[in-house]
DNA sequence: ATAAGATGCAAGTAGTTACTTACATTCTAT
DNA sequence: ATAGAATGTAAGTAACTACTTGCATCTTAT
């Protein structure tokens, strides 16, 4: 039928029913249901459900290419730098939306889906803002100011963002993303240039 | 024994239980437990446990008291004033914590306590920081900027901040919550100011 | 064409969970 | 002291859920 294969159809299921109703809510013959097979193929693919989160938590525990792709593009200008962070962030957690929201549920029972992974490290970790931070400071293009609560100040500011769309589906505002993250980045940019 | 009724014992264990394991997770008989009551009693009170999540809904959903509080302190300063409204709103939010985290957790299982009032009514209304926006606008304290997005943005910056606390218990850097607020009101005040 | 592997189907099991019922016990106000 | 209300105890039920087993059917590579 599908391009996909069994074990992809199960997954991808899993993950929306996980991301909407939590993982106890989310039984594995409604999964199965949804990925159109058979429960019994769920157990013979992933052993037990837990192994199916295993299997979930794998998929999209690789290292974020989103470093690379910043410091490539990065141009030394304030401006520039923010909003090349601030929307390869929030395409990228778009992108992996419904893993962070089981991420943000399922904390304590899944330790491996923490809140550092899913708030952090799964984007783009603090350290290489505060590298970029750092060097910006050097470059006498940033303003006096604790690089650390800085860089933390960025994060919590997009992290935020993406959660209203995400629990919403749509903008709780009438502001779109972009005007959103213009501003964002206008005042932020304001503040921190010399 | 305590001093507090029975009611109040089963709810604020069923607070701390649900926040932290999910609605589902959170089963009748933990909740009897660790209230040291006996299950019956859960259900002669509430009905079922339906009844009991409803109960906890209308404890926590009052009017906020943030409004008066913040309208009475106001100077017009900026800065001073961007202090008042996160330190309050910090203050507040940490304080109905767990409400908040059940709120974002089970928003889909029950729509009473959607994303909106956890994130946005229950601290302070956006609305209440647009009208402080424009009218320092009016004042000309304010530069020429997206009201609406400006106050969105200081209300993800500051539940970004409090979802880091809330989650992990401590900070996740080495920094202080007044330090990080301290950063969080240069960068804006700096950023808004004419 | 055929063997091997993957999937479907039917039925069942053991544990959990929300919720009930009947009765005993304790507490409280008068 | 006593009635009435609140709570505890014991036992049970019906539904659900993760997971298993045995067998039939289908797909695919050779």
């Amino acid at each position: 039928m599908s391009e996909q294969t069994t074990s992809d159809r199960i997954t991808v299921a899993a993950i929306e029913l996980i991301s909407q109703k939590g993982y106890k809510s989310a039984t594995t013959k409604a999964i199965a249901q949804l990925a159109n097979v058979n429960e019994v193929t769920l157990f013979r693919h992933f052993g037990n459900k837990r192994g199916l989160l295993k299997a979930i938590v794998q998929k999209f525990s690789y290292a974020p290419l989103l470093q690379q792709v910043i410091q490539e593009q990065v141009t030394w200008d304030l401006k520039d730098d923010l909003l090349l962070f601030s929307t390869e962030y929030q395409r990228y957690i778009m992108s992996i939306k419904d893993f962070v929201m089981i991420g943000m549920k399922e904390a304590d029972l899944f330790p491996e889906i923490n809140e550092e992974i899913a708030m952090y490290k799964t984007s783009f970790s603090s350290t290489e803002i505060m590298n970029y931070l750092s060097e910006m400071q050097k470059r006498g293009n940033l303003v006096d100011v604790n690089i650390e609560a800085t860089a933390m100040a960025l994060i919590h500011l997009n992290f935020g963002h993406f959660l209203s769309l995400a629990r919403l589906g749509v903008n709780v505002s009438e502001i779109t993303t972009e005007d959103q993250l213009k501003t964002n980045i206008f005042i932020f940019s304001r503040g921190l240039t010399p």
